[in-house]
DNA sequence: CACTTGACCTGTCCGC
DNA sequence: TGCGGACAGGTCAAGT
């Protein structure tokens, strides 16, 4: 029974974080631009807050311009002067899913394998959730909550815990909204260094690294799982306070987080086993992982035990052995 | 004012 | 088997 259990188990909590939303980024931009919308549904409000009049006057007929990224926002600019702005949050994802057009002569690969194999396929999934999953070839399902046609292919928005969103926005009244406007630099930009990172990290010195790690504020878009491996990375006990770090050991750990993110990107972003990116490639940034969900398996650094607390009121991953902590 | 905790959500897992 | 509670976490609001 145990084991039936284990093997039907799948994740659906992907977590996007930058790395994964810059990867759902770079395969929207390969897809979206020049795309024309002939027609928007949604089924929740949450999810999908404009008025319907807006929708219909800034959307319909209109073409994607552009796909970028910020933090952990997609922004798809499109042409009438309006962007669209999403979060996936937890659970969110993009599937994008050409019509009419059959599948490849050379392939005669089943429906539900389409999934993952690039750009030959009909079908990509970008985001969180499970390619094998009921999902494929059977949208929109109840997750689905927003249905952008572009007359010969269909972009899902599906997100099954709701707490994503997208919103239709004057192009030029993004940067206003509070969420980019409190928002902390970029991590990855050639802009932001180790002296900017000590700094911002010392305005909140008297809060546990990992906390301030995660607020978007002080640097924009590190989550849970990248928050924990950097923290390895530098062998900083999570629970540190700030004003306990020396500069030096700050400055390991803006390097050590610039490494964790690129690592991750470099391999698709992955937070997932199961996760797809736009090429089809299965990221395996969790294999790369040193104690993310590695709870009870030995430290790949000192052999010591992975120990799995709660900080900040997060599920947090560390090796107590060579973590070191100062209260 | 600085900082922490709870609410938002749904599906899955685990203990009783 | 079934039921209830814990858990997953990004962000904002409410609480300390």
């Amino acid at each position: 029974m145990c084991l039936l259990r284990q093997r039907r188990r799948w994740y659906n909590d992907d977590m996007p974080e930058l790395p994964e939303v810059e990867t759902v980024k770079r395969g929207l931009h390969r897809l979206l631009p020049r795309k024309q919308i002939v027609a928007v549904t949604f089924d929740w409000q949450k999810s999908f807050p404009n008025a319907p009049s807006d929708v219909k006057k800034f959307m319909i007929g209109a073409k994607v311009r552009s796909v970028t990224r910020r933090a952990k926002v997609l922004l798809i600019e499109l042409d009438s002067g309006y962007s669209l702005v999403i979060h996936l949050k937890m659970t969110g994802q993009l599937v994008y899913v050409e019509e009419g057009k059959k599948q490849k002569a050379k392939s005669s690969r089943s429906k539900s394998e389409y999934i993952g194999h690039g750009p030959d396929s009909s079908l990509v999934r970008f985001g969180a959730g499970h390619p094998n999953s009921s999902l494929v070839g059977k949208l929109p399902d109840r997750s689905t909550r927003v249905v952008i046609d572009f007359g010969s292919a269909k972009l899902f928005f599906n997100d099954q815990r709701k707490f994503g969103w997208m919103r239709l926005l004057p192009t030029v009244e993004v940067p206003n909204i509070n969420f980019f406007k409190k928002l902390g630099p970029e991590p990855l930009e050639a802009a932001f260094t180790a002296d900017d990172f000590i700094l911002r990290m010392r305005r909140r010195n008297k809060s546990a690294a990992k906390a301030v790690l995660l607020d978007q504020t002080v640097i924009a878009g590190v989550g849970n799982i990248y928050a924990d491996e950097s923290l390895f990375s530098a062998q900083i006990h999570p629970q540190t306070i700030v004003a306990n770090l020396t500069n030096g050991q700050l400055a390991k750990l803006y390097t050590d987080l610039k490494d964790v993110l690129l690592l991750s990107i470099k391999h698709g972003g992955s937070t997932d086993k199961n996760y797809v990116d736009a090429e089809g490639n299965k990221g395996s940034y969790l294999t790369f992982a040193n104690v993310f969900r590695k709870n009870g398996q030995p430290c790949p650094r000192c052999g010591g035990m992975i120990h799995k607390t709660r900080v900040a009121g997060r599920g947090t991953h560390l090796c107590p052995d060579c973590q070191t902590v100062e209260e």
